[in-house]
RNA sequence: GGCGACGUGCCCGAGUGGUUUAGGGAGCGGUCUGCAAAACCGCGUACACGGGUUCGAUUCCCGUCGUCGCCUCCA
């Protein structure tokens, strides 16, 4: 087990180091809840999904932490405009995320935590730093000192001063250094607010996930992942604030960030307004094609998010599903339903394809060419189809072989096929049996007209006929679902 | 201004100091088919530009140009 990630804190690729063997802790800073999440999100909660997936497979007992920030300037602000309490526009968007991450193929996190459910723990870490004259109170605010904090700017490769050439906001005026952040807010009229040895209010952005990721998975952790433009400020403050509190460190063993996805040119972003919500992606498209989008390049390189990139996907995993509905037309009862043993020697060079996909995973999670092994092992299956169709015994074996392998190696990646024929009903089988019987006794008088007519009429329902050399097939499409 | 990433064939997108092709999409040609569809086979000889290192660079180094990200809430 020897697994290569890119650890954004040193900047290159290196061996991941788990505090215990075989052990893997992983904290993902999840979603803010006051709207629907968009595909960029999506991409880094795919992403992390489809690691956590991997290190699975590849023998770690993983944990998987992800929390929403549900207490925030801008839940308070949505909430008040929709006229609803923050706590309902949370949990609102909390349930629609769900939604979202099902549709997605994304798993639901080992452990859920919620900033709200976390207040005392976070009242307590604040007062520690204060005790350490790590922060100060002023006006009822509590700011984090970052010049008492000994390397601040190291996760992020900056220095003070560079942060301060770049400054784009008036620093408040009751901070002592420009940078300080806020641990604690001083409630205003009508927010949401919790007592604090400092007078009412609510906790700062980043506390809460030095807070939470320390309690479930203690200092230390081994992967802290997220966007790369959390990187700086939120990362960075998570950091110095665990890492002054407890007088320990690391904070995190590795930090792991994805890249951001831009339409056009530019950034998507909810502040400039151009963001494409999963929510309204996923209502026209299955959520596999948006996931096979998601993961056919690497998470770390910005990625555009566009139609014909859409179609590719949708092309891409249309290949795929149209390989597992023929193997499945072909085997029949001896179609590989779940695969117990991993079947490693498909498509003979080497070691195989399998093992090319695991070479590949282990290397930074090079999903790019973990697709390529999955299409070259859907190319060997595609291959030995109409021989098996045939009878022909050797080529069943082989096909036998790839399709467990390719089910093996796209489960892997989070994509689970399902039988779309086997949602319909009996009589419709019936039916679509029956019209078939027709259009082959048609061809047979060479009725041609007829036949196709038959054909035309089917597809426009959705079920799309295939002559194979052993007869019609027959599949519903994802229309006629 | 500081820090960083990237620039690969029509498009998306891996990768490597030379010997063997990433892969997908689109296109063209072929096989199969009554016709389709699917599939399979074949094809395009790509690495921003200019220097340098090297026997040899798309891959290393320097520079130029360009694109994008972070430095503000943001995945």
């Amino acid at each position: 087990m020897s697994i290569k990630i890119h650890d954004s804190a040193v900047r290159r690729i290196v061996q991941l180091e788990t505090a215990e063997p075989g052990r893997v802790s992983m904290y993902v800073c999840g979603p803010t809840v006051y709207g629907f999440v968009h595909v960029g999100n999506a991409r880094t909660f795919v992403w992390f999904d489809m690691i956590r997936r991997y290190l699975i497979y590849r023998g770690f007992d993983v944990t998987y932490v992800l929390n929403y920030t549900d207490v925030d300037d801008k839940i308070i602000d949505r909430a008040r405009l929709e006229k609803i309490t923050p706590e309902e526009l949370a949990s609102d968007c909390g349930r629609a995320f769900e939604q979202d991450m099902a549709a997605l193929g994304v798993r639901p996190p080992d452990i859920l935590c919620k900033a709200t459910d976390h207040i005392a723990e976070m009242v307590n870490a604040i007062e520690g730093l204060v005790d350490k004259e790590f922060a100060y109170e002023a006006d009822g605010d509590v700011f984090f000192a970052i010049e008492r904090f000994a390397g601040y700017g190291s996760l992020s490769h900056r220095s003070i001063d560079d942060l301060r050439a770049g400054e784009r906001i008036e620093p408040r005026a009751s901070k002592r250094h420009p940078l300080d952040f806020a641990l604690w807010k001083s409630a205003k009229e009508d927010e949401p607010s919790w007592s604090s040895p400092w007078g009412p209010g609510r906790p700062g952005w980043h506390i809460e996930c030095s807070v939470m990721s320390v309690k479930y998975l203690g200092m230390g952790f081994d992967i802290h992942g997220g966007g790369s433009d959390l990187v700086f400020p939120h990362h960075e403050n998570e950091k110095a604030q665990a890492e002054a509190l407890t007088a320990s460190k690391p904070f995190a063993r590795h930090w792991m960030h994805s890249g951001m996805v831009q339409t056009e040119s530019e950034k998507m972003s909810k502040s400039l307004g151009n963001v494409v919500v999963a929510h309204d992606v996923l209502a026209r498209l299955p959520g596999e094609v948006v996931r096979y989008w998601a993961l056919s390049s690497s998470y770390r390189s910005q990625v555009l998010f566009s139609e014909p990139v859409l179609h590719d996907a949708e092309q891409g995993y249309a290949r795929w599903k149209t390989f597992f509905d023929a193997a499945r037309y072909a085997l029949g009862d001896e179609f590989p339903v779940r695969p117990d043993a991993p079947v490693r020697r498909v498509g003979e060079e080497g070691d195989g394809l399998v093992a090319r996909f695991i070479e590949s995973l282990d290397e930074d999670f090079n999903s790019a060419r973990a697709f390529a092994t999955i299409h070259d092992l859907v190319r060997e299956g595609n291959k030995h189809l109409d021989a098996t169709q045939r009878g022909d015994t050797e080529a069943r074996a082989t096909l036998i072989d790839a399709t467990a392998a390719f089910l093996e190696l796209t489960s892997v990646l989070g994509f689970s096929f399902t039988d779309t024929n086997a949602e319909g009903s009996g009589l419709r089988d019936q039916l679509i049996e029956y019209l078939l019987e027709l259009r082959t006794e048609a061809r047979g008088e060479q009725a041609f007209e007829r036949a196709d007519a038959i054909r035309v009429r089917l597809s426009d329902m959705g079920v799309v006929i295939e002559d194979t050399a052993s007869g019609p097939r027959w599949r519903v499409s994802d229309e006629g679902r």
